[in-house]
RNA sequence: UCCGGCGUCGUCUAAUGGCAGGACAGAGGAUUUUGAUUCCUCUUACGAAAGUUCGAAUCUUUCCGCCGGAACCA
């Protein structure tokens, strides 16, 4: 991390969370080792900045190891170009994979290997059924299911005997394909018989013609983890349903090693596109330069734009990891992008249309030096920053400024020149503007001022304020620049959403080119220099810069509230797409009546043997392990009185906790239940133990009155026990108690909190609160 | 319609049963030789309903909405 980068408190999100209790728990030895796989067949864009800085910063923040793996296993779409790209674009991102560069190619032998072995142990046959007449005829829809391949029952020989003559280049492509022998039942399409290995008579740009065969990607990424001792897969959502095949392959084909897949949320940022598909066709369609087009979103795009690395990944830290769907403000990558630039980027003047200003009270043919300071005061350059210091301006009686800063009618709250309008020149002299040229047709084509010998250096007398803060060039001493204005690429928020087209949606404006005049210095930038051209925006010296050829493209304009006052005097932009909340809305739900509950017999059995809540009834009814222990309860002593006691714990408590651990059974039995209802009954708990009891239930299976035993978790009910301790809790918390007194009633719960942590659990919270609420009145 | 996933300010994201917080965007203001930067202030959110609980964004149920899944792509 550079220096001065912004220091944040570690990042912790669902994945960082998982893994780091994985590694407290030593699975795997203790290591991470994650990876990123790219398929060589694009460019690298910034949805795979956010996976490379996941993949890479996690195993690097946990003292693992992040590999970079080629997922090249379908010939016909890859390239060694892309694979140089990718290298360098995850280089300059920042990230380092040391020695381990791999290429799923590497894996083909092995591939082929296990393929045979999943063969041998029934698991996998080939099928000669057409690719069309399989998932017409037999894959079965998403509400129906599938029916088994005519050639699923062949013989272990007959397959081993097939699948060697399909890596023989015996077969066409497409005649013969093998499949995974799974059940053409399941709900998940993933598991129905999916193709493992199939028929490609094409040339790899790395194997070159070794193979015919080459292995699909749900069979080979699972194994290409296995095989390099990948700990974690980290992945985006959309291969969620992926994961069941994942586990099976893993499963079925005995690797020793067992990663796992997680996923989370794809990056999509407003304005952009980001599917390889969608960015290979501007780039053959030529409606941008190429891969690295400034305005594409690649990596190599946004490095030529002039973003820096640091920015990049700042950004990707800002968005965050999760599983909701989301598509990032763009407003929120420029500014990012902006907050580093300011640190990088020496301020310099250049015109970008310019136009005449002549100071008729500055002598002809005088030129006057100025020192100009190339950072505002309070601006601390980045500590790798090369350019600091100041440079030399020149003033002359010829000047140009922007015609965006002239106006012969200023509007309303105008900043800027205007005729008898005094502006400061910057570093320079103030002027006052005292006539204007125009040519035949009317249009402005000179501006006269004069300036004032007594402000040299841009200084105001004290007191005075000027209309504005103008940038300008002399004409005597200005080079000429190439300047390339970048704007988003789309018009569209969400280009292509809906019908439309995204092709449809490109930004016309999203290059401007223009000729401008910068200041002398800039005759002497180098490739890859970064500017601030003063009240315009950040630069940076482009390629195609050629000797006494500057090129300078825009990286991100300024903020400009001026611009934004312009906008609001203007009719209303039309209203962005639907957010969220009004996707959500758009079919409101009718009214819903509490729906009567349908209930199964089962369930009506258990509401009138015990006068159970419908509900309740119903839950219980429909989870067989809830069912079982719920039978057992009532079978024990107390059983039938405590009954709907159970229930509810039952319903509301054990479900809970078998959902979210994902249990199949549980270390404790019905009377268990009743036991700990009877607790709760005669007031040795109350409810806040009562959780609490739950949960060593289910971790250790000891009986409920053991625990309350082990654990000393008797509740305290009585006010002379409680008082004190609600006194201190009062005492110490006195900001608190401010709040609530303007209104915050919510506090009174984090004051409950407290007095429960103080007495070890044990208070009876009810009796809390009331004390509380009595002290506080 | 089946399976899976996801619903928190306009946007992105926190909270691990106890005061709904931060960032961006937006609004207002201060400072300013960049209408920049910086600084201050403010508006705005738990999809809905019911249940469990002293207390629910968080646990349970039902409903609603969105996304992904039927490539011999990855």
């Amino acid at each position: 991390m550079s220096d001065g980068e912004t220091r944040r408190p570690e990042p912790t999100d669902f994945i960082r969370e998982m893994i780091r209790a994985d590694v407290a728990a030593k699975r795997h030895g203790g290591q991470v080792v994650t990876r990123f796989p790219p398929e060589p067949n694009g460019y690298l864009h910034i949805g795979h900045a956010k996976a490379i800085c996941i993949d890479f910063g996690i195993a690097k923040e946990m003292g693992g190891r992040c590999h970079l793996r080629m997922d090249d296993t379908n010939p016909t779409t890859e390239d060694m170009e892309y694979v140089e790209a990718i290298k360098r674009d995850v280089r300059w991102l920042g990230f380092d994979w040391g020695e381990h560069l791999y290429y799923a190619s590497d894996y083909f032998e092995r591939f082929y290997y296990l393929g045979e072995k999943l063969i041998e142990r029934g698991r996998a046959y080939v099928c000669d059924l057409p690719e069309e007449t399989f998932s017409k005829e037999y894959r079965g829809t998403i509400t129906e299911h599938g029916k088994e391949s005519p050639y699923r029952a062949r013989s272990v020989e007959e397959n081993l005997d097939l699948f060697r003559r399909m890596r023989a280049g015996e077969f066409a492509d497409g005649a013969k394909v093998l499949r995974a022998r799974i059940d053409m039942t399941s709900p998940n399409m993933k598991m129905r018989d999916p193709p493992l290995v199939r028929i490609k008579h094409a040339h790899h740009y790395r194997t070159e013609n070794t193979w015919c065969i080459y292995p699909l990607y749900d069979y080979a990424h699972c194994l290409e983890d296995s095989f390099e001792g990948v700990t974690h897969s980290l992945c985006t959502l959309e291969f969620e349903s992926a994961r069941e095949l994942y586990d099976w392959v893993i499963q079925a084909t005995e690797v020793p090693h067992v990663p796992r897949q997680t996923e989370f949320a794809r990056l999509n940022i407003t304005y952009m596109v980001m599917s390889k598909r969608k960015l290979l066709q501007l780039v053959e369609g030529k409606h941008v330069r190429g891969w690295d087009d400034p305005r594409m979103p690649t990596i190599a795009g946004l490095r030529r734009r002039g973003y820096t690395p640091e920015a990049i990944r700042e950004f990707i830290g800002r968005v965050g990891v999760a599983k909701n769907i989301s598509t990032v403000d763009i407003a929120l990558l420029e500014h990012t992008v902006r907050e580093d630039l300011d640190r990088r980027s020496p301020r310099v003047m250049a015109v970008l249309r310019p136009l005449e200003v002549v100071i008729d009270s500055f002598p002809e043919g005088e030129l006057e030096e100025i020192d100009a300071p190339y950072w505002p005061p309070g601006t601390e350059p980045a500590a790798d920053v090369a350019r600091t210091g100041s440079r030399k301006l020149a003033f002359s009686r010829r000047v140009f400024i922007d015609r965006e800063d002239f106006a012969e009618a200023p509007p309303k709250g105008w900043h800027r020149l205007a005729p008898g309008r005094r502006v400061r020149l910057r570093h320079a002299y103030i002027v006052t503007c005292t006539s204007v040229d125009k040519d035949e047709t009317g249009a402005i084509v000179r501006v006269h001022c004069t300036h004032d010998p007594a402000t040299r250096g841009g200084n105001a007398p004290a007191g005075e304020r000027v209309d504005g803060t103008l940038h300008w060039v002399s004409a005597e001493r200005a080079a000429d620049v190439e300047v390339r204005l970048y704007d988003r690429l789309f018009v569209s928020e969400n280009p292509g959403e809906g019908d439309a087209d995204y092709l449809t949606e490109l930004n016309p404006a999203s290059l401007a080119v223009l000729v401008g005049k910068a200041e002398p210095s800039l005759a002497a930038a180098t490739v890859g220099e970064r500017f601030q051209l003063e009240r315009v925006g950040f630069f940076v010296v482009d390629e195609d810069t050629a000797p006494g050829a500057i090129v300078l493209s825009r990286t991100v304009a300024l903020k400009d509230s001026w611009q934004k006052v312009v906008a609001r005097a203007e009719p209303a932009a039309p209203k962005t797409p639907d957010s969220k909340k009004e996707k959500r809305e758009k079919k409101p739900a009718a009214p819903v009546e509490a729906a009567p509950v349908e209930l199964s017999p089962e369930a009506i059995a258990l509401r009138d043997a015990h006068g159970l809540p419908p509900e309740t009834a119903r839950v219980i009814a429909q989870e067989a392990l809830l069912a079982a222990l719920f039978a057992g309860a009532t079978e024990a002593p107390k059983g039938k009185e405590l009954a709907k006691a159970v229930a509810t714990l039952l319903a509301n408590d054990v479900l809970g906790e078998l959902r979210s651990k994902r249990l199949e059974a549980v270390p404790f039995d019905g009377p268990a239940l009743v036991e700990l209802a009877d607790l709760v009954k005669d007031g040795t708990i109350g409810s806040a133990q009562t959780k609490e009891v739950l949960a060593a239930m289910l971790a250790s299976g000891k009986s409920p009155r053991a625990i309350v035993a082990d654990k000393g978790l008797a509740q305290i009910a009585s006010a002379d026990a409680l008082g004190p301790i609600v006194e201190q809790v009062l005492a110490d918390n006195a900001d608190a108690v401010g709040r609530y007194k303007a209104g915050n009633v919510n506090v009174v719960g984090a004051l409950v909190g407290m007095v429960m942590k103080k007495s070890g659990g044990r208070a009876n919270a009810k009796l809390v609160k009331e004390l509380l609420e009595k002290k506080l009145a």
